[in-house]
RNA sequence: CGGGGUGUGGCGCAGCUUGGUAGCGCGCCUGCUUUGGGAGCAGGAAGCCGGAGGUUCAAAUCCUCUCACCCCGACCA
């Protein structure tokens, strides 16, 4: 392909509106352009490391006995109304109503279409198993899109929906289709760690999350350094608290502590360690606080206590509530006289320990403050995020915290969906019985940025044989000089017709635009093609990840790059 | 939604404090020269200064309102 005739739109300058890597090498290197916030298009070369993407996705879950369909985007209400998400998914459902004002929404994800498809399909468990997947569009109307394709409003998932006949057999299908991601994400160069999830909105029993490690991932992930414990932050659980004991037997002491609202400067201002602190939070469930009670060298983790008080919704309370409750200022609250509401705690508040806490009084906290003399705490769970001190909690061994991109998600959905559709077949024995469902989820568009958050220099991108926009860039440096201009044709039809997808840089350029240029798009590999060489009968061939270069005679170029080439 | 920031030719920015002819670099078009790591010279095209209202003889600049986008937090592939 000529270089000449794409559309390869590459800027010299970092735009303005891009912070992360891969949404600025992705705007210079002409692969995308912004049309909305989280909305963009994808321009040839975007398109076509997409498509080989896609390609490795169809091969990989074919084999492991998936088949392709293609649900719609546009879905109506009333399947929503069915498993009561149309009230649940909330803001993030894009919304909007037909001309007869009927309600429906561009789908976020399929379980609800695809249930309803196999419900009125499927009738016997001998067509079971049955595993189908798409590659397809998705909208959601995020609370903040970011970081171009990483977090967009609308973006390519391959989101697969498999049914069985029992909880065994879709055990084998959760796992066939673990180990699918598996050969996915390794084909796709990808480094990345499958760890343990919270199942979020889309519900059901286990999960697994596939992380692509970046410093710019959005999730926290724990991992143990000697056993293979791996988990996202929002579900690592923790062990046996560390029991410290911190007897008082001074009585409780208020303190002047003027301005003081956070822990860091309470910290600072009493030159007291803050793990020696509670924090007093409070949260709104079900329209009634909670005080939740923690270290102050934690954090809460929400996750951990929505399903600990089993609820779905919770929220912080605000300023006005908290004031309310407490009958003191915000950032002086304390459990100390809280009446009408429940107080839990993290495990690692411990009973009969002594902590700093607030008075709930204006510049006020007590000293000395004796967990179970001087106030109570009705229940204990595991509320907070892992901290790199912690100990792994199958093995006990050293862990730790590393950032991720979540490319992939697996879920055991169990009979949710299929209960609340009414989706069932006949068994063996006559009987009607639910599906028992797993739903499998890919970021394909996001993969890609992944995909340049790991491969990548000063100069630009450098992709992942697998899923580069092309295998070969071919530059003529003088492409007017006839024998230049025809030894780059030659090597081209040679190597296309040797299967490789070439780049023919046939623009006219200099040699320093035409190398930097290539150096951003980011092909393997260069094949330079200039005259002083070529009198020689030789070629530059470049590597682009190592930048190692070698001289290669013409008759030789296109064995080495076959060596080269990945299977 | 809360907090912070930015909107000026295609891209990156200056000008705004102290109102008075819209500017720089890159890119783009023409020509000549150059040609192995983002060329030089000459000529040229291109901007309702995000939008609306106001103040003023006069607004990119001051005031009010609005919209869009980016970053930090709660959601997720």
């Amino acid at each position: 392909m000529r270089y000449s005739k794409l559309l390869i739109p590459t800027l010299r300058d970092d735009p303005s509106d891009a912070e992360t890597i891969s949404h600025k090498l992705m705007l210079r290197a002409g692969l995308i352009r912004k049309v909305a916030a989280g909305v963009y298009s994808l321009l040839p070369l975007g398109v076509r490391v997409l498509s080989r993407i896609e390609k490795i996705i169809r091969e990989e879950m074919t084999n492991a006995g998936a088949q392709e369909v293609l649900l719609p985007a546009l879905q109506p209400s009333e399947l929503w109304e069915e498993t009561g998400r149309w009230q649940k998914y909330g803001k993030e459902l894009m919304r909007l109503q037909d001309r007869h004002n009927r309600d429906f929404c561009l789908g976020p994800t399929h379980e609800e279409v695809v249930t309803d498809l196999v419900r009125n399909e499927v009738r016997s468990y001998k067509q079971l198993p049955l595993n189908l997947f798409q590659i397809q569009t998705k909208f959601r109307d995020e609370i903040r899109p970011r970081f171009g394709l990483m977090r967009g409003r609308e973006f390519i998932m391959k989101d697969a929906y498999s049914f069985d006949a029992d909880l065994s057999a879709a055990e084998t299908t959760y796992r066939a289709m673990y180990s699918a991601y598996h050969h996915i994400f390794r084909r796709v160069g990808l480094h990345f760690r499958a760890v343990e999830a919270d199942s979020g909105l889309i519900g059901g029993s286990s999960s697994h999350e596939f992380m692509v490690l970046a410093e710019t991932g959005e999730d926290d992930i724990v991992s143990c350094q000697q056993c293979e414990y791996a988990a996202n932050m929002e579900q690592a659980e923790l062990v046996s608290p560390q029991t410290r004991s911190e007897h008082s037997d001074e009585s409780m002491l208020s303190v002047s502590t003027p301005n003081q609202t956070s822990i860091e400067a309470l910290s600072a201002f009493l030159n007291v360690s803050k793990d020696k602190f509670l924090k007093t939070l409070f949260f709104i469930v079900d329209e009634r606080p909670v005080a939740v009670l923690i270290r102050g060298d934690h954090e809460v983790n929400e996750i951990k206590l929505k399903k600990n008080l089993n609820v779905t919704e919770l929220a912080l309370a605000d300023r006005e509530a908290v004031e309310r409750i407490t009958k003191g200022p915000v950032g002086f609250s304390g459990p100390v006289g809280l009446e009408g509401l429940e107080i839990i705690a993290d495990r690692s508040v411990v009973t009969g320990t002594s902590y700093i806490i607030g008075a709930n009084e204006k510049d006020r906290h007590y000293r000395h403050a004796v967990v179970g003399r001087d106030f109570d705490i009705d229940r204990f769970f595991d509320l907070r995020n892992v901290v790199p001190d912690d100990p792994c909690p199958r093995c006990g061994g050293t862990i730790s915290i590393d950032r991720g991109i979540e490319v992939g998600h697996v879920f055991m959905l169990g009979t949710k969906y299929s209960e609340a559709m009414g989706a069932t077949f006949l068994d063996q024995q006559g009987k009607s019985q639910h599906f028992v469902m797993g739903c499998y989820g890919i970021g394909v568009s996001r993969i890609m940025a992944a995909a340049i958050e790991q491969n990548h220099d000063e100069s630009g991108i450098f992709w992942p044989q697998q899923i580069a926009p092309f295998d070969v860039e071919v530059i003529p440096m003088q492409e007017k000089k006839e024998a230049v201009m025809n030894a780059a044709l030659e090597i081209t039809v040679t190597l296309e017709k040797q299967g490789f997808e070439v780049l023919l840089e046939d623009r006219k350029e200099r040699a320093g635009v035409k190398f930097n240029d290539a150096d951003l798009l980011g092909i393997p590999f260069q094949v330079v093609i200039g005259e002083r060489d070529l009198n020689e009968g030789m070629v530059e061939l470049k590597n682009r990840q190592s930048g190692e270069k070698i001289r290669v005679s013409i008759e030789d170029v296109v064995t080495s790059l076959i060596g080269l080439r990945l299977q």
